[in-house]
DNA sequence: TGACATACCTTTTAGTTCGAGGTATTGTCG
DNA sequence: CGACAATACCTCGAACTAAAAGGTATGTCA
């Protein structure tokens, strides 16, 4: 089955597992409810999704990992890099540049 | 190179072009340059993006065609079908939602 | 004649999201 | 103690789709 591509989805894991560690690290496990809870449940990601973003955006330098034990359990930890900081900046002048065009498209008037 | 997955368009095609049909029929060739127009400039679509598209919603229903001649040219005219309707419908709640969910997301202060 | 705009179309490529499945540990409840 | 849920990590295959480039043909205008 594997809806593969919802419509509206493209870029947007990336976007925002940039985004919220911008604001701290994290590791995966928490950034699937982070994702939640920062979109108001609008949007909720796999940890299918999650973790091979972040091991991709590790692979290219726009994140650091560090693994932490915490009661026994074992973490990853991400980080932002300067290169994932300008990396987050291009995706939110690509996401409001699209967002800007599509609201435009909409607010006119319908079946005229 | 073919930069097949940009960000943030998954959708987005076929969403505008429910949209301008919706306003009045059009035929490919004018909606290329009317999603450029409708959009501000923000987003722009080849005809190798349209056609695909437009066949694949005729072929489902969505769309209904029609050729007319115009000064010895052909133009095949696209219009929305009850199903197509629908199906903007849905897409333009789809995209509220998640528009809606990453605005949460993008507002939260930086680098807290 | 040449060049350009109009108008249609197909093929190939890339790549990413998603669900399902898998492992292991810890905490909780009866 | 045993069972189960929650935590925490991960991989794989499938489906889908936007984009670029290339192709055909007609009309217009200098």
């Amino acid at each position: 089955m594997a809806q593969s591509n919802p419509p509206f989805m493209s870029g947007v894991p990336e976007l925002l597992l940039l985004r919220l560690l911008d604001q701290h690290e994290m590791y995966g496990y928490e950034l699937v409810r982070s994702i939640r809870a920062a979109t108001g449940e609008a949007i909720s990601l796999g940890e299918g999704v999650i973790y091979p973003v972040l091991h991709s955006l590790e692979r290219n330098g726009s994140l650091k990992s560090r693994r932490k034990a915490v009661g026994g359990r074992t973490r990853v930890y991400y980080a932002l890099t300067a290169k994932g900081r300008k990396r987050l900046d291009k995706l939110q002048s690509d996401w409001r540049r699209i967002q800007g065009g599509i609201s435009n498209a909409l607010e006119a008037p319908s079946h005229a």
